[in-house]
DNA sequence: TATTGTTATACTCTATAACTATA
DNA sequence: TATAGTTATAGAGTATAACAATA
C-alpha cells in the first residue's frame, strides 16, 4: 500500500507537471503548425535555418548536435531535405570524411518565406516578457533540471549499491 | 533577402527557445527513464497512475483526454497494457458503448513499485521552488501561450482573407 | 445525430549496431 | 584509435478516416 500523503502529493504534482508539459507542447505544436503549413517539420526547419544563418559551412554532425539528434537520425532528415531539393550534399574540400550541407535556391527561398511569420511570432513572444522575466524563467528550468539530475545520481548510486 | 535585424533577432530567440525546449525535454526524458527502467512509457505510466488514484472508474476516452492523445492512439496503449497483464477491459454496466479499465494485481503492484522513487523526484523538484516561484513560472508559460495563440489567430485571419 | 471504441493504415521521429572511409 | 557519415532495422507514438454498436 502507498501512503495517502504520497498519493496526494504526487497526484497534485503530476497534474501540475502534466499541465506544464502540455502547455509547452501546445506552444511547441502551434509553432510547428506554421512550419508544417510550409511543408517542413520543426527539425527540418531548424536545419534549414541554421544553414541559412551560419557564417560557416555546416555538416550533418554539427547540426545533429544543435538539434539534439543522433547522426543516424540526421542522415534521414538530410535525405529527406535533399529529395525535396532544399539542400545538397557537397564534399568537404579538406577532410574527405566530411560533407557540407548547402542550401539550394529553393531552400533559401523557403527560409525566406517562413522567416517573416516566424519572426512575427518571435517578436510577439519576446514582447510579452521583460529581460528580467526571461532570465528568471530560464533559472527556473535550470533549477528543475538540477533537482532532477541530482535525484538521478542518487538513484543510480542506489542501483549500483544494491 | 531577409533583413539582418530579423535574422539576428530570430536567431537569438530561436537559440534561446531551443534551449528552453531541450531543457524541458531533458527533464522530461530523465523522468521517463525512471518509468522505462520499470518497463513502461510515460503514457502508460500516466494511464496506470490515473487508474490507481481515481476514485471513479475510468474508460479509454477519459484517459485519452487527460494525457492528450486521440482515442485511436489510446486503443494502442490499452492493447499494449492489457497484453502485459497490467490492466483489463471490463464492460460498463449501464452504457454498452463504454469500457472500464481496471488495474490487475500486477498493475497495482507496478504502480506501487514506481511510486516511491517517483515521489522522491516530485518532492525534490517541489523543494527547489517556493510557491511564489511556481506561480510565476506558470504565468510565464501562460503568457507565452497566449502570445502564440494570438498570433495564430492573426495568421488564420490573414489566410482566410487571402 | 452524437459518442465510444476499434481497425486499418501510414507517417515521422527516434535509436542502436554494424559498417566504410577516412584522419 | 577516433571521427564522419551511412545503412539496415526496429520500435514507439501519433494521427486520420471509416466503421459498428449504442445512446
Amino acid at each position: 500500500m502507498i501512503p495517502e500523503e504520497m498519493i496526494k502529493g504526487t497526484s497534485e504534482f503530476t497534474e501540475t507537471f502534466l499541465k506544464f508539459i502540455f502547455l509547452l507542447h501546445d506552444i511547441s505544436n502551434e509553432n510547428d503548425k506554421r512550419y508544417y503549413s510550409y511543408g517542413v517539420s520543426r527539425e527540418k526547419f531548424h536545419t534549414l535555418f541554421f544553414l541559412y544563418t551560419s557564417s560557416e559551412p555546416l555538416g550533418p554532425s554539427e547540426i545533429a548536435n544543435k538539434i539534439n539528434v543522433t547522426r543516424a537520425s540526421m542522415t534521414g532528415h538530410v535525405d529527406s531535405l535533399e529529395k525535396e531539393h532544399l539542400l545538397e550534399r557537397v564534399n568537404h574540400p579538406q577532410d574527405r570524411r566530411k560533407v557540407i550541407l548547402k542550401l539550394t535556391k529553393n531552400g533559401k527561398n523557403l527560409v525566406e518565406k517562413i522567416m517573416p511569420p516566424h519572426y512575427e511570432w518571435v517578436c510577439k513572444v519576446n514582447e510579452a516578457f521583460t529581460q528580467e522575466e526571461r532570465e528568471y524563467f530560464t533559472s527556473y528550468l535550470l533549477k528543475m533540471r538540477y533537482a532532477t539530475a541530482e535525484l538521478t545520481q542518487i538513484i543510480e548510486k542506489d542501483l549500483n549499491a544494491g
